[in-house]
DNA sequence: GTTTTTATATGATAGTTATCATATTTCATG
DNA sequence: CATGAAATATGATAACTATCATATAAAAAC
């Protein structure tokens, strides 16, 4: 058993790294393993010793790479305070600093940049998308049923529970995201952004 | 001057419809010229007396084929009944036909298959679609005026007038519809689109 | 019917891509 | 220190890409 096995794993954690970065910035077709790896501080020769394709890489980096993010996302800030935690994660997300990907610590968001291509592939990749799709929702669900038993009048759009909720906010914060990086006016842009912060606190009831 | 003029605007036409068929189905970078020309029933050598290239393809049908298809929707039933146009427009716009693009009558939507694709292409192009989002949102934000004028309570989550209004629905409907398409499971895929249309109707105040 | 203009077709080029075969390096184990 | 298994590098291949040069064909004008 020549190398460590901890040199492997770490090794596999640089490409998905990499791969992660430029998926997100130029998209899956726009990135070929070549650059991957040379991200990664490697050649593709390698390549195959770590996964099985360029898309079962693409599968990878959607587990994996967004899993941990969410985590992160998720463990940051108070548990024990949901308002402010979903205001925050909101305010945070549609940033202009979250859309030119100048951000620390909340790392992008693949949700909003590899939708489509995902879209597309294969069922592994799909699957994957949708297992992290579906923790993202029940993380911002679970913060949303508190603050959604406080005010308990009837809102008039028939009943429109956590969950419910919470789906729309990923749909709305993905969607927003997107929208403020494909248009080329920065005044728009910003109009985007903040348009779509509003819509997502009165989804949140905050 | 040989060859009718409205030749070559009908041929230019027929390859623009089957671009905008391919790169929604396939993304831009997914279909090649001779593709496309092949599904206009041509050959690739003809492609450059109508494009300057392909990326002046990709800039042509997103000013033209989905400008084509905001005015069908913006002419497609009640000037005169603004909420009904507004929720049949939501259902329409979220609907599994919609998804599964098994639509007739109401085109197939570029801003959601598009957009990551358009924010990494060239300043032309993005012009070109920022041009028609802010169409897009000129269309709804009309038809919530009057609606947001009626209920003229405050919301709680600060002023939020008719233009923001539009911009957070444009978001939500092209979001939802992205995640409803990239989520492999059939169930959460309706809730999705379930929950977007919940969503949409609470920002449109429907 | 000839000419001329231009849309379209055919053929070619240079670049890129994913993937694999083979060579080389690395380092735990004996 | 030698060995051998496994990680990485180098080189190659076949398919594909956008773009252009040249050839053909069509049809309007005289």
């Amino acid at each position: 058993m020549p190398w460590t096995e901890a040199h492997k794993a770490e090794t596999r954690t640089r490409i998905l790294d990499a791969a992660g970065r430029l998926f997100r910035r130029d998209g899956f077709k726009g990135v070929g393993i070549d650059k991957v790896m040379a991200e990664a501080g490697l050649t593709r020769g390698g390549f195959y010793a770590h996964f099985a394709s360029k898309e079962d890489l693409l599968r990878a980096v959607v587990s994996e790479v967004v899993f941990a993010d969410l985590i992160r996302m998720h463990e940051r800030g108070g548990k024990n305070d949901p308002p402010r935690w979903l205001a925050a994660t909101i305010d945070g997300y549609l940033s202009e600093a979250h859309r030119d990907r100048t951000i620390t610590g909340f790392s992008d968001c693949p949700m909003a940049a590899l939708a489509a291509e995902v879209s597309r592939a294969g069922p592994e990749v799909r699957s994957a998308y949708t297992e992290v799709a579906r923790d993202l929702m029940g993380a911002i669900a679970g913060r949303i049923e508190p603050q959604l038993a406080e005010g308990a009048e009837g809102s008039g759009a028939g009943d429109f529970d956590a969950w419910e909720r919470a789906i729309a906010l990923v749909a709305l914060l993905s969607g927003g995201l997107a929208l403020s990086r494909a248009v080329n006016d920065k005044a728009l842009s910003a109009a985007v952004l903040e348009a779509a912060r509003k819509g997502a606190k009165l989804i949140a009831r905050t």
